[in-house]
DNA sequence: TGTACATCAGTGAACGCGCGTTCACTGATGTAC
DNA sequence: TGTACATCAGTGAACGCGCGTTCACTGATGTAC
């Protein structure tokens, strides 16, 4: 069953969706290559026509998701609001792919952590433009600070099997980040605020 | 070849130690039960004597490990400095184990998740003690959004293959958490004197 | 434009290996007397 | 205190299953004329 070369590039895009998906939500490990072929309408036999390996799947997948990732233009705390979001943390197959995979990227083959650290590397420098901080370098610190805070909190968060703890170590982490590039007494005075209602 | 009792009290403890080991070094999937038995210093039929099954492993090496863990009193920015350093990042084994496996514990089964809870609700508490804040609820946002911080700034780094972009990750996050809790002013003529060197 | 044929994407059975788990056996421990 | 025996921790072979990978085959595509 021959199929057509828009067809044979329709079903790639597929296959690297459908991996994506699922090594977030599963990780590498309980992934298999018939599961990805399955979940893109597929016989896992024509998986080697399109991939070397399951570990070229791995760094394929990780490349196309990291390459679509975007941080919209509307500021550091607007993302951060999203990124820390009840939303997020429940939709691991479509969420940051480097906080679902970062974790487990380390213990896998070269390719794969080099598109991880690829797209680390793209995710603080898109940072750095929206962070605050008087020049560059201290942008970048923020950058660095605030992505750590988000990637760290939103893995806590969905570790936990305490649904209280989950949501605190996101709200918590949210208005912990809010403050961190306002004064000191309005910060604390707002979270006092907060605490009130 | 019957052992003593105390022996076997000793053989549980061994293993739980090279499962601790070998599961941050590894993850739980490369880990097989014959390498923990072996890395004991047993022969892997006999595992099942001491454990349920793996699963069961897993939920007592993460206690055991997590279990153990603590916070010394000398403050929260000493605590930080250690943690956010080269030497934590490349002792994976014998570093802390929900940097090292909070991710992947999100896809076990309910006992190994809920140690890793119960180990999340400790280190927050603990670090509540030490860190800085007007009060109680104060102090605990400044736990969590640091503890954040230094988990997903150790993942970051040790995803990498960058060096010098793990390395960074590192020492801003430091140098980021440092100023967290000064005046804006003089954290700002710190990071500039830092760069000068 | 239509036809004949070579190409090759996809199928599904099969292979080989590794892993979690089981089990019959061994021989040291520890208890009963 | 010493001896006989029951217990049971540890051994290593074996089982069964699932997974990554291979391969002979199929039939639609797309090219040559």
């Amino acid at each position: 069953m021959k199929v057509s070369r828009e067809q044979v590039l329709e079903n790639k895009k597929a296959i690297l969706a459908a991996a994506g998906r699922l090594f977030r939500e599963r990780g590498f490990d309980s992934v298999t290559v018939a599961d990805v072929m399955k979940s893109a309408g597929l016989t896992h036999g024509g998986f080697y026509g399109y991939f070397k390996s399951k570990d070229d799947l791995i760094a394929q997948a990780l490349a196309e998701v990291l390459g679509h990732s975007t941080v919209s233009s509307d500021g550091l705390s607007a993302y951060t609001r999203r990124y820390l979001s009840a939303d997020h943390r429940e939709n691991v197959a479509s969420g940051c792919v480097i906080a679902a995979l970062a974790s487990e990227t380390t213990r896998q083959p070269g390719a794969a952590r080099a598109e991880m650290t690829a797209g680390l590397k793209q995710q603080i420098a898109r940072l750095s433009t929206i962070a605050p901080g008087a020049d560059g370098a201290y942008k970048r610190r923020a950058a660095i600070g605030s992505w750590a805070a988000m990637v760290g909190a939103m893995i806590l968060a969905r570790v936990s099997n305490d649904a209280a703890l989950s949501d605190e170590v996101l709200s918590e982490t949210r208005a912990w980040l809010a403050e961190q590039d306002q004064p000191k007494a309005p910060a604390r005075a707002k979270l006092k605020a907060r605490r009130a209602r």
